[in-house]
DNA sequence: TCTGGGGTCCTTAATCTA
DNA sequence: TCTGTAGATTAAGGACCC
């Protein structure tokens, strides 16, 4: 497809088709051909997380409620995520892609984009490349991946969309413009749905219509920012640099109950679960954080979150719960059944050192009965009879 | 229709600081 | 020292992505 590969520089997007769906489909071969759902089960709350190409015909995508999959499809195999499952073969896939080059960026367990510049005197033409790509992952992990390759991040990502499934396209550089012109402005990178009625109102389409429209009218109706970054886009314009190593910025743990709740003592031991779960993370990772942020929504899906700085860095679930804690008690939240809760820990600081025994058997037992305490303060907020159950948690993990 | 979980980045408003 | 202001920082919410 491409002519002149003689171009600076090469990026490649690398997209495995349907992730979760086609893995279950390759370790159940009584699933393949069939409709699959991975993600909440039918008569739960949730989402479909990933949806094979047999159920796509159906109309059901990722993000669905899985109550309206079901009405569409309700002969689909549902299942829910095997994250481990998932995790494995990525490690393999990464793997496989270290192997082509050094220079691979992780976007998501599935997704990589690889500066392939270069690579031409070993492998060949970008085709050859992106051919040899597809054909070593599907003999390391028996799964089908699209690549998309162009000249930066942005037309390589939209090149592995427009092959989709099991596909390759290469667009050079004098094939950008034309290759951009006809699609849907909402492919491009950063359009939800707001955008998308923003450019509904302004009767903007395509690429193409959308290049005709001043940057100075985009500012107006998107702020500065977005009108660069979509204005930049139309052009096919982006970054073309391949970041290989990524520092994670938060670690965040999050539970929905099946149906909202209003006792205090299960939203704590909730709490403390997802808490024990960030610090485990943080541990193993070696980080440690200054910024606690509880997340929590309400009936009727009202979010809020409220953060608070800590005097030093942290990775101890216990300081963890305890600030969320406090800030679920005394930040101003409104008072009614809680949907989804959840807790974070963000802003590390170089070279962080974690609090060393802070929480020393006499002084744990201490913090526990003053939790305990402070729960009791709680039923003002909910009214009484609602802590049975409280008092009597263990206070260990 | 009824909306998960784990992230990142941007905008806005309030607050701090020079 | 006081005051007004501009820029930096922070918190919260929102949009978006996979």
């Amino acid at each position: 497809m491409a002519q002149s590969h003689q171009q600076a520089r090469w990026i490649a997007h690398v997209d495995l088709d349907a992730f979760f769906t086609s893995c279950e489909q390759r370790d159940h071969p009584d699933y393949r051909g069939r409709p699959v759902v991975v993600g909440a089960l039918p008569g739960h709350r949730g989402v479909v997380a990933a949806a094979s190409y047999e159920v796509r015909r159906f109309g059901v995508h990722s993000a669905m409620p899985i109550s309206e999959a079901y009405r569409r499809c309700p002969d689909a195999v549902y299942l829910r995520p095997d994250m481990e499952k998932y995790r494995r073969a990525s490690r393999q896939i990464f793997r496989v892609l270290e192997t082509m080059t050094p220079v691979v960026e992780a976007a998501s367990i599935d997704e990589a984009y690889l500066d392939i510049s270069g690579l031409d005197k070993l492998v060949g033409p970008p085709h050859k490349i992106g051919t040899e790509i597809r054909q070593r992952i599907l003999s390391a992990t028996g799964l089908t991946a699209s690549v998309g390759i162009g000249p930066n991040r942005l037309i390589a990502k939209l090149g592995s969309e427009s092959c989709k499934p099991d596909g390759l396209a290469v667009v050079s550089t004098d094939q950008v413009l034309d290759f951009l012109a006809p699609m849907p402005v909402s492919n491009l990178r950063g359009l939800g749905r707001q955008t998308q009625k923003i450019f509904d109102r302004l009767g903007i389409e395509t690429v193409a219509q959308l290049r005709t429209l001043p940057l100075a009218v985009l500012e107006q109706h998107l702020g500065q920012r977005a009108a660069a970054s979509f204005h930049d886009q139309a052009f096919g314009r982006a970054s073309d640099t391949v970041v290989t190593e990524r520092q994670r910025k938060s670690i965040s743990k999050e539970h929905t109950f099946e149906t909202d709740v209003r006792d205090p003592a299960i939203l704590h031991d909730v709490l403390r679960e997802l808490a024990a779960d960030v610090a485990r993370t943080a541990r193993r990772e070696g980080l440690a954080g200054t910024g606690v942020t509880l997340k929590i929504r309400f009936e009727g899906f009202e979010t809020h979150t409220r953060r608070q700085r800590l005097a030093s860095p942290t990775d101890d679930e216990r300081v963890m719960l305890k600030t969320a804690w406090t800030l679920f008690l005394h930040g101003d939240l409104p008072h009614k059944p809680v949907r989804l809760i959840g807790v974070g820990i963000s802003g590390w600081e170089d070279e962080a050192q974690p609090q060393a025994d802070l929480f020393d058997q006499p002084e744990r037992r201490r913090q526990d009965k003053q939790l305990l305490n402070t729960i009791d303060s709680v039923t003002e907020r909910f009214g009484k009879g609602m802590l049975q159950v409280g008092l009597s948690r263990k206070t260990d993990k």
